[in-house]
DNA sequence: TACAGTTATGGTTGCTGTGACCATAAGTGT
DNA sequence: ACACTTATGGTCACAGCAACCATAACTGTA
């Protein structure tokens, strides 16, 4: 390692091993419609990769933490307000080829929210749309950049933290009924899911939901109570995926 | 978001919003000593923070990869070869008033290994040792920067991560015996755990472990078979903390 | 009102995994 | 031969889970 304590101008002269670089967060941003996960991108329409679908993003500002420039790009790019949204960082990609341009550094961010509104193209992205989260797995995608790795090892952490943590939560809205947190874990794992059971493994679960005292009435069939989120973020006991899960049928 | 397609040094030219960045890694290295959870610190040889304890960490190269870097500060400051080592990226951080010289990204890598060896001091820090990892949560340690948080948040880390995936093994050698792998969660809960089962929960998570056919004789009683890690990473079941553990009074 | 349809909620049962504990195996040194 | 130590194996009672059954509470329709 070099010293930490010359000055970085003098440090720039006396050796060309490092360089400056620049610094960029790129969103992975989920959303669940019509029982179906949704991710967010955008179609660039700019050199390079021109055309290509791609994460929404861009250069963090001067005096901005990364956590403020995430939320100002999902503002810019998006128009969601982010302070309502489950934000967390996911992973640096800073490879030297990663960008035809030179170093360019970015931090990936993770979004999830309840069903999000269709986004307005932005100023930089010709257009940007929702396209099912499936389609990122079974290669009929192609992202610029390194999107396309990202959003696969995003999509992986967010299925590996739902048995562990309440992010599930963060798909449903403030208040949401035991089935809309059962449909989160459903539309992930793909295969239906016991309701008693997963009434009963949830609320044994401490922290993990707190009950309003509010009701749903759904179009046909009994009411159902609200909860809102407990203030639990670690699951404990996790809510395990096993072979079968309880599905019916 | 600003285009992204526009050339770096016109963008620079047209706004002050957006600056450069410098890039390092640091590195938070956790082995086992004597039973004991240490990590590795370097004292800072230069200002800022002149005299401070600090992780070890350096700026990234050009043409280098994040791993790449972290894997040549570890040789450059600790004389280990991480080629052997658990390395995983943590965390980015990034905030504009982190270091005083400016917008300086580092991103933190966690580094595991068995019993490592005494580090002797690098070019830059004044020495390096290793410090009882306990001392970062009770705060009788104060260090550079904000690596107090950063080196918090990696001890959490892996202690959640030692109930879902096989990172005990990490700081275990190339084979060990049950008794070895027990010692790891021992130390990190700090409780003793049944031996028995210990066993039985360990041999019953599919690919955890391997049995390699060799034998260690310890200095007294019986000999212990000796294992290897497994192909697993996520461990199905998970080895569960629970309030008791097994432990015997 | 009566009834079918639908969904939430609650309870029961057999099975599996766990913690506590006991027993045995296989080394050491005296 | 014996005590000592540690690894390994087994037993048993209990907790949690999946599967499944039963009931509650709403809708709409005849």
């Amino acid at each position: 390692m070099r010293p930490l304590g010359v000055r970085m101008d003098d440090w720039l002269k006396d050796s060309d091993e490092v360089g400056p670089s620049w610094l960029t967060v790129d969103l992975a941003i989920f959303t669940l419609r019509d029982d179906q996960l949704m991710v967010l991108l955008i179609e660039r329409g700019l050199d390079p990769f021109n055309g290509m679908p791609a994460m929404p993003g861009g250069y963090v500002q001067k005096n901005e933490t990364l956590r403020d420039g995430a939320l100002r790009e999902l503002a810019e790019e998006a128009g969601i307000d982010g302070s309502q949204l489950h934000l967390e960082q996911l992973g640096t990609y800073a490879d030297p080829g990663r960008d035809p341009r030179g170093r360019v550094v970015t931090v990936a961010y993770l979004a999830l929210g309840p069903d999000l509104p269709t986004p307005v193209g932005g100023t930089d992205a010709a257009r940007a749309f929702w396209a099912p989260a499936a389609r990122l797995e079974d290669g009929t995608l192609r992202l610029a950049f390194d999107h396309q790795a990202i959003l696969t090892e995003a999509l992986e952490e967010v299925r590996r933290k739902l048995e562990y943590t309440a992010v599930a939560t963060a798909f449903c809205g403030e208040t949401f009924t035991l089935r809309d947190l059962r449909t989160v874990y459903e539309v992930f794992w793909g295969q239906p899911l016991d309701p008693s059971n997963f009434r009963r493994k949830v609320l044994n679960t401490t922290g993990f939901v707190q009950p309003t005292g509010g009701q749903w009435l759904p179009p046909t069939g009994r009411p159902a109570a609200l909860y809102c989120r407990g203030p639990a973020w670690l699951l404990n006991p996790p809510l395990l995926r096993t072979a079968t899960s309880g599905q019916r049928g």
